[in-house]
DNA sequence: CGCACACTTGAGTAATGTCAAAGAGTGTGG
DNA sequence: CCACACTCTTTGACATTACTCAAGTGTGCG
């Protein structure tokens, strides 16, 4: 079993530079985020108890047990948020991209790990600033109830997947989720792109990486899909890997 | 691949008795649910949304795609929450127990189904009127959240057991999680009991019913746990189980 | 250019699934 | 109360998927 990759501690956040009270006007992300929840007039609320950062790949964003002391919102760049078992098989059980959110916490401590895979961008709350926020606007709170609801469903698919689908499906069920979520339309002039390595895939499939690699193989001979480059996907016949998916 | 059990619609509830306006006080999990986020001088506002009812075993409680027009919390008995493929593979992504909740969505529909496993007595609350409520009692929405951060921690955990744990590693953890849940010590005196089939169990932890017989009948001759009856097992020997489990 | 690292491919194995049959438990009607 | 039927569970023999181990092939970077 592989040895676990170490990695520096996240350094500290710059400031907002002075001056500029609403940093988050021309934020790309907002209309995914928690921050849509507000108007424009308070944002500068939000913008007051948040630093935004930039991190390289393979830092830690938080580790499963710390406290819960952050909420965090991808606003470039992909994470990943993983568990271990003691003897260092992972398990990724998300994927981060730009807009989504991560820090709801059960018992005030993270249940899973986060990382950088590629270099990240995100902005980071004070949870217990963002708490008393909660009071004053209660569209925050409905918004975050949004938010866990959303991931809670996409927790289920992904159970689904993990107990029931077979290695076939799962590489079609990902390829489809990767389209969705990057908003990529995977034809010859705009490819899908993973970010991820095949380990990654590997363990957020519930696979290893030699049966990843077969299974792209075999789809590539089947002219299911062609790849231009390795972390390139061209989805060549997608109502079929929809078939094999059973569900989107 | 088995043909799924008919059943049928789930019948009008009988609304609380008139004349006692507070149902809500003699309820035997209310420190469990949603309802203990409200005062006691505040429950009768939320036993006015919602009416107990009692269903029989196979009963569905809300099916997949349905709008999402109630929420539940549990009083007595358990409930499956499962997820089907087209082709009726079915995985089964939770359990209820008395106590908890069940109702999150997504864009307004449930993305899982529910079904009695028991004899299951639940509240039923009417989803747009709770949403009212809302407004007036920031901490019902408070607890809704801490409700969905919970159920998300849980649901990445069986993650991580359905992608990275062995058939033993799975048994272990989840006569674990049973014994947890029911506070069923597991002892000769006070065995876990079992209310779902092995067909069930094999569902929630994505293996057949033939292996999670096999892996049973390995742990009672490693004299891991003695079964008095199908539904009935002793703990044995715990220590080992929690090796083999890996985490809680 | 050459060293790492990630990925692919191949051969053999192990864990789990499939198919089949027998055993155990439960409810019903005679 | 017993016999029968039904369902659920266990067990066995065999099949298959996915894993392990190992070697080989890019690909990128210093």
């Amino acid at each position: 079993m592989k040895i676990h990759r170490l990695t520096s501690p996240l350094p500290e956040p710059k400031p907002a530079p002075p001056g500029n009270d609403n940093p988050c006007a021309a934020c790309n992300v907002r209309v995914l985020s928690l921050c849509d929840a507000l108007d424009e007039q308070d944002l500068p609320r939000l913008a007051a108890i948040s630093s935004s950062m930039t991190v390289r790949p393979h830092q830690i964003l938080v580790a499963e047990g710390d406290n819960a002391d952050y909420l965090f919102n991808i606003t470039d760049g992909t994470v990943k948020l993983y568990k271990l078992l003691p003897d260092g098989r992972q398990q990724i059980t998300g994927f981060l991209f730009p807009g989504d959110f991560l820090g709801l916490a059960a018992a005030g401590r993270y249940a899973y790990s986060a990382e950088a895979i590629t270099k990240v961008t995100f902005c980071r709350f004070d949870r217990r600033k963002l708490d008393k926020l909660l009071d004053d606007f209660p569209k925050l709170e409905r918004r975050l109830l949004g938010i866990a609801s959303n991931e809670l469903a996409e927790a289920q698919d992904q159970m689904l997947l993990l107990g029931r689908k077979t290695a076939r499906e799962k590489l079609a069920s990902f390829l489809l989720m990767m389209a969705r979520r990057s908003g990529l339309p995977g034809t010859p002039e705009q490819p899908l792109e993973l970010p991820m390595t095949r380990t990654e895939i590997a363990d957020y499939l519930g696979l290893t990486i030699e049966t990843v690699s077969r299974v792209l193989t075999q789809f590539r001979k089947e002219r299911l899909l062609a790849m231009p480059a390795l972390d390139r996907i061209v989805l060549l016949d997608r109502p079929a890997l929809e078939r094999l998916a059973g569900t989107v």
